[in-house]
DNA sequence: CGTTAGCTTGAATACCTTCAAAGTAGGTGG
DNA sequence: CCACCTACTTTGAAGGTATTCAAGCTAACG
């Protein structure tokens, strides 16, 4: 008897047995507003704030929500790697993005009241928790805050925007090399080596991501290593052409090219936008 | 000789109503909040409400903003119909949306102070400016605005994801079957026909927005209406059987399937999310 | 040290794009 | 009013890119 579906949970939840009761309790524990923002990169004047955030630590393969489960918080990643995924309309996995420190989650569990997405941990997390109730309650006190946040919102929905342009837009290479140098740009950012690194996801997870299959992501990344753009080791990663990696544009399955004479009349022929008044 | 979208825009906003006097003045001028909020369709129960939104009306490729354009205000669809389109790294006009009657876009400026897409009027269009900084005013007054408007984004963020997933692992027919599906939904709830009705957008428009060519997007088109799913001519479109286009899913390029077994095993042993505390 | 998930690579095929050409519709000026 | 122009649409044929199916390989974990 083969036992095959506990081979596939240990890929990914490994060690999902959590003593009942009290949450792991190493790592910092709560942090302040202040430094809930500046992990967020979002400048704000803060007077004196006393709220505490408290931090949840999770272990690879744990879910941090699930979908259809009530909406309650927001989350920060303060470390550790993520996946948020949605199920679609046949049981298919399709990853939305790979939060990493600094990046918010569980946005999409606002409109309804529940999460549409879930978000899984892909190594050992820190996680800092934000109940919606008590943000609503701070953004009246403090009200740069409540900007912020529309700000934070409105940069992952750009976010989105850019994603589904890629996709709809690049080829399987350019995909695939925007995403290198994404993620390069993000772990130096965090302050980590932007030219070597360790791939937190597998093929698959890559290539749900970006709409392609894992063969392609595969084959995709021999061929840089081929070309001598990066070296690519299983999950090891080491970038020898950032520059010939962000420029890498195999002019997509072509499609819509605006023609200059379009544009030009319809800039001569349209009014300039309204002035604004309130 | 009235051409076909002069017959529809009729409906919508009565050229008859002409104030003496003042030139291009036709159409409502100003909604109050409640009216704002209620096109939004965000239940939301205000005390009185002293403020009036300005309307604008925009003529066929008019921008109603334009890309670098400092951020100040969000809009709502009243009438009309519209696309928003990001330019991409080479000049590629992408398709982003397309904004009809009670739509808010916008919103991608909040982040970094300008747009960074921009909308065009595709049918002649009355518009609601609703400037940014009246907003977060109002909505120190009236906090349950603020979570409404939370709301909005979060549907928006919602809506893009959805249509990210659709684009890596849907085919070409199944995303076109998606796209008339929703088109007829929208314009159902806007209380016209759902079952026929004409395009406002070209096939390019079409194919930019789905991630496809416009021949594509042409010739499946045509074998939806060989197959007797609709009858298309030109930017005519009526829909004979909308079941079965709700559920052409030519499952894909494959790619990830989810084991069901694997799901539910994991479903059963992963933690409930920690219980959350502020 | 065996088992298993994940990764690589090959070969065949399907799907969509590309290029090309002809048809349709609406608007404009003679 | 008609002819023409332009923009949009349709359809065909050829080709390329990514998927599919299959098989062997790697590395980690117990």
């Amino acid at each position: 008897m083969l036992t095959t579906h506990a081979n596939e949970l240990s890929a990914l939840s490994p060690q999902n047995l959590r003593p009942a009761g009290v949450p792991q309790r190493y790592g910092k524990l709560w942090s302040s507003l202040k430094e809930v923002c500046d992990l967020l990169r979002i400048p704000v004047q803060l007077a004196a704030d006393e709220h505490q955030f408290q931090h949840v630590q999770f272990k690879t393969g744990q879910r941090i929500h699930t979908i259809g489960q009530p909406f309650d918080a927001l989350y920060i990643v303060n470390s550790g790697f993520l996946k948020t995924v949605m199920i679609d309309d046949f049981g298919n996995e399709q990853v939305l993005s790979f939060p990493m420190k600094g990046d918010l989650f569980g946005i999409d569990g606002i409109h309804s009241k529940q999460y549409t997405t879930e978000t899984v941990a892909l190594t050992s997390c820190d996680v800092i928790l934000l109940p919606f109730r008590t943000l609503s309650l701070l953004s009246r006190t403090h009200s740069e805050l409540e900007v912020a946040l529309y700000g934070v919102m409105s940069r992952e929905l750009v976010r989105e925007q850019t994603m589904a342009g890629a996709l709809g837009s690049l080829g399987a290479e350019a995909r695939i090399a925007r995403f290198l140098v994404q993620l390069a740009q993000r772990f130096t950012d965090m302050g980590y080596s932007g030219t070597q690194f360790n791939l937190r996801m597998t093929r698959q997870e890559i290539g749900s991501y970006l709409g392609l299959t894992l063969e392609t992501v595969s084959r995709t990344f021999s061929a840089f290593n081929t070309m001598g753009l990066v070296s690519v080791d299983q999950r090891a990663i080491v970038i020898h052409d950032l520059k010939a990696l962000s420029t890498l544009r195999r002019l997509a399955p072509a499609q819509h090219r605006v023609k200059a004479k379009k544009a030009l009349a319809e800039a001569r022929s349209s009014d300039t936008p309204p002035s604004l008044a309130a």
